[in-house]
DNA sequence: ATTTGTGCAAATCGTTTGCATCTGA
DNA sequence: TCAGATGCAAACGATTTGCACAAAT
């Protein structure tokens, strides 16, 4: 059962272990979905996409399995959630600091190259209160 | 019908105007929900909110209108629509340039003092877009 | 064996829409 | 008069939940 040797194999072993240092048990479901969101670069996905690809690929999870599962990765740091517009959360496998350019037109959020966007005098937080983040989204329409 | 002189009849006059100005009727419940607007200095609302607040001062405005109401208000520039959560629309009854604090566990949204904040070493946008806003998300949480 | 995860369908929540009725200019 | 506004209830889309079943340690 541990016998494979492909890449394939290597590579599962690497996300049973991500996963299990995220406090996860490596489940099928989590696996597959681990696969899908990070191997392949920076993504920004939601729950509707990700569950699409599962099923293209021939893992049949539930829609609630998918959310389930990118809160449970949201929560252990694996992923980030992004608040664009209301009305779908996005989830970026980009955990790093980092800020975002949305598209309206498109629905699509995209990471700001890394390093740019400086965000300077800050204003004091009220009474009691401290900055868990700051957040910076540059809303991009088409040049006219 | 229009003799009365009271601060009331004369601010009402007033919201009328800014109705008109913006292209909307100045009909009973945009004055009323107008008036729960922007007499009480810079808000953030839900609809949720307004409509109960019209309620309890005895204009029985369906939900429908209230949302009607405010999206033709953040089109019109009356508001302005803030995403903090992706389950709530916020408006602002702030038009001007600033950005926000957001209290996550009172699910609170609050200008930042005028003046501060600001954004430099902004990124190239992608080819054939412009930026068309930037926003500012300072999220808090309780100093512990 | 025990704990944790999963699937399904139903429930919920914020928001939108269709349509008949009303109202302001 | 009559375009535009309103109310209601039903429709909607994204997300959550309850509970029986299945899988991981």
């Amino acid at each position: 059962m541990s016998e494979l040797t492909s890449q394939d194999a290597v590579q599962d072993e690497a996300l049973q272990q991500r996963l299990r240092d995220a406090g996860l048990r490596p489940t099928r479901q989590r696996l597959a979905l681990a696969e899908l969101l990070f191997s392949k670069g920076d993504r920004h996905v939601s729950a509707e996409l990700l569950h699409e690809e599962a099923v293209a690929v021939g893992v049949p999870v539930s829609l609630a399995t998918v959310y389930n599962t990118l809160h449970q990765f949201n929560q252990s740091g694996l992923l980030r959630a992004v608040s664009v517009d209301s009305t779908k959360t996005y989830f970026d496998t980009n955990t790093s600091d980092h800020h975002h350019f949305f598209i309206e037109e498109e629905n699509r959020v995209v990471d700001v190259p890394a390093s740019h966007i400086t965000v300077s005098d800050l204003p004091e937080p009220p009474q009691g209160m401290e900055i868990a983040r700051v957040d910076v989204i540059v809303r991009l329409r088409e040049k006219g």
